[in-house]
DNA sequence: GCGACAG
DNA sequence: ATCTTGTCGC
């Protein structure tokens, strides 16, 4: 199984990543509602480490928006591209994503992957950066607020609550998708507007509380690790 | 300086 | 993210 190595530009420290940011971020595409949900093709995109041995496998899972269906699946084992640093996540894994995406036969349709867009210390998080790169309309589902604030939002499923940044700028979303569980929280990433970002979730997200893309892409990246690991 | 901090 | 047993609930 060939290994995706970090490219020889790839940024080497905090300094030069936070360059690439500032450069990236003028690309992002927000005025654009994206596709419809429950139509079309959607991609589930999601990563699992072995620090031990400095590698990250990579899935994507290609749904049928209306019926939930897999329609193909891809991954991809590569090094660790970059130290976890809050605020620098894409960096750790963007280069096995792509090679994963571009390994699909289909066209990905809209992608969702964990983490954030716009709700992001600069604005810039994974899901804006795998957008900017890949020209593909792009959402970040997280589960945790991250250094962002929200208000009080009803128990049941489809309430929401705005993602505050500390200016009052809103970011993105908490949303609840099941009755009575911790919400999620939604934010744009690339070419899709954030009612178009939450109408996804939810409809992704009909029976549990993360998407259905989530789940399928965390399922087999974690199959390829431990295969990866095997295979030596 | 210290603590917090997506995955 | 990852390390990990039993346990509460539908």
């Amino acid at each position: 199984m060939m290994i995706i190595e970090t490219p020889p530009d790839w940024p080497a420290d905090e300094p030069a990543a936070l360059a690439v940011q500032d450069e990236l971020r003028t690309r992002v595409v927000l005025d654009e509602p994206g596709p419809p949900p429950a139509t079309g093709l959607v991609t589930g995109v999601d990563v699992a480490y072995d620090d031990e041995r400095d590698v990250v496998a990579a899935a994507a899972v290609v749904l049928d928006a209306a019926t939930l269906t897999v329609v193909e699946e891809a991954t991809a084992v590569g090094r660790v591209a970059f130290p976890y640093i809050p605020g620098l996540l894409a960096f750790r894994e963007i280069p096995t994503v792509l090679a994963a995406l571009e390994s699909l036969t289909a066209d990905p349709g809209l992608v969702v992957c964990d983490g954030y867009g716009r709700a992001h210390p600069r604005r810039f998080g994974l899901a804006a950066h795998l957008g900017v790169l890949t020209g593909l309309p792009v959402i970040g589902v997280a589960k945790n607020p991250f250094v962002f604030s929200y208000g009080e939002l009803g128990p049941h499923r489809g309430d929401f609550a705005p993602l505050l940044a500390d200016d009052g700028e809103e970011v993105g979303r908490a949303l609840r998708t099941q009755d009575g569980v911790k919400p999620l929280f939604v934010s744009v990433g690339h070419r899709v507007s954030l009612e178009g970002a939450c109408a996804h979730t939810l409809h992704l997200a009909s029976r549990y509380r993360l998407p259905e893309t989530t789940r399928r892409a965390d399922r087999l990246c974690r199959i390829a690790l431990e295969q990866a690991k095997a295979g030596t």
